[in-house]
DNA sequence: TAGATTGTTAATCGATTAACAATC
DNA sequence: TAGATTGTTAATCGATTAACAATC
């Protein structure tokens, strides 16, 4: 086992996928997968997946494969899905609404322990168990709950205002879905998910094929 | 202007962040910039940006910079933003409803033109004037609305038969926030929202510091 | 042992950065 | 004209792929 000081991000976003591949070769009962077989499936290079692998150490037997389920249990630990987390979601439109619903019905280590709102209508209202709450209240809720992760789901002019709020509270991650670039200090990791950015990049594939007769 | 036959994904993925940045200097009604003062704005180096533009054509004046207007539209029509596009949702659960009413609210040119479903209990809802139908007859309204785009909000085991009825029924590019990675035709573009491995490679960089002590 | 397949090094490819000539 | 800043080529860096020795 090679011991590897810094992993390429493009490493890790490959990482949820090969667990999503590899849960789904558990439910057909299949024990055993080679790099080959694996690439087959994933569209990944073997070479590429071997090398990823071996990022982290030495998980495959020669001569035989990797193990299914201890690929599987291996990457889940790598990315700390090993670990419960509990969230918060800030701003309870239906976006919010939608992300705590999903965690609420597919339950995993990450849980939904509150909703924050500065709208009044909203604030009391249940969503599956979970509460509305004043957003004023939001500092003393992550810090007496030890929450993990916040939910930017607010406008975008809110967005850094709520993620500086949610990093003073001691939070050690961030999940934003506002359409703006957020900061952070160091230690508090960020996960973007501009959902109109790749909306866009679909619109730029769809015409693609028309820019290109068009330069001829 | 040097002709590229073949853009780099890399590329087209900072386009929809420039020019979110680009719209945020027109707010502010700053009408210039140069490479150097938009590498401080973005965090992209100003060689980069100024590589990336000149994939496309030479947007800028030597001795002066980028016309902020003019680079909003110009990458805006890179992007097919100047067109319009007609969708659709498959699944009128909380994610196809919040994708709805985000639509709805904040008009573009993605215009969502029905939703549909297999629960009997929601077709014939309205979110927004926009109404749920059966999804027994989606290929019948993508034919007879010219539906551009299809949004997949299913769960993952109906995603791939979904994708297959709307690229049979015409559409052009497929949005899919189902776990699953969709085949598609050559023609049919794709872009996927994986929503839960975005939280999966957050979970990895909160516990990265961690990992790495305790490898020492 | 022979066959298969990993782990790992070396080669290639592509993307980013640096440098500078062109030019506004 | 002098200064600034682009457009573009060349250098560097990093990520992917190929090759093969190690080993189950």
């Amino acid at each position: 086992m090679k011991r590897q000081t810094k992993i390429s991000n493009a490493v890790i976003k490959r990482l949820p996928r090969y667990r999503r591949y590899l849960r789904e070769l558990q439910k057909k009962g299949i024990d055993k997968i080679s790099s080959n077989e694996f690439s087959n499936l994933t569209g990944y290079t073997a070479s590429q997946i071997r090398q990823d692998l071996n990022n982290f150490g030495g998980f495959g037997q020669q001569g035989y494969g990797y193990s299914v389920d201890g690929l599987y249990n291996e990457i889940s630990v790598i990315l700390g899905l090993d670990k419960e987390y509990k969230m918060v979601i800030v701003g309870a439109g239906n976006l919010g609404q939608a992300i705590a619903n999903h965690t609420y019905y597919y339950k995993t280590g990450f849980i939904v322990c509150g909703i924050f709102e500065i709208n009044p209508k909203l604030i009391g209202m249940k969503i599956n168990d979970i509460e509305v709450m004043d957003y004023d209240s939001i500092v003393e809720f992550v810090e007496d709950n030890d929450i993990d992760i916040g939910i930017i789901c607010t406008t975008k002019d809110a967005a850094q205002e709520v993620a500086d709020k949610l990093c003073f509270a001691g939070v050690g991650g961030l999940w934003n879905f506002a359409p703006v670039d957020i900061e952070t200090p160091h230690h508090v990791a960020v996960e973007n998910m501009h959902i109109s950015d790749s909306l866009h990049s679909l619109a730029y594939h769809m015409n693609k094929s028309q820019n290109q007769e068009e330069k001829k």
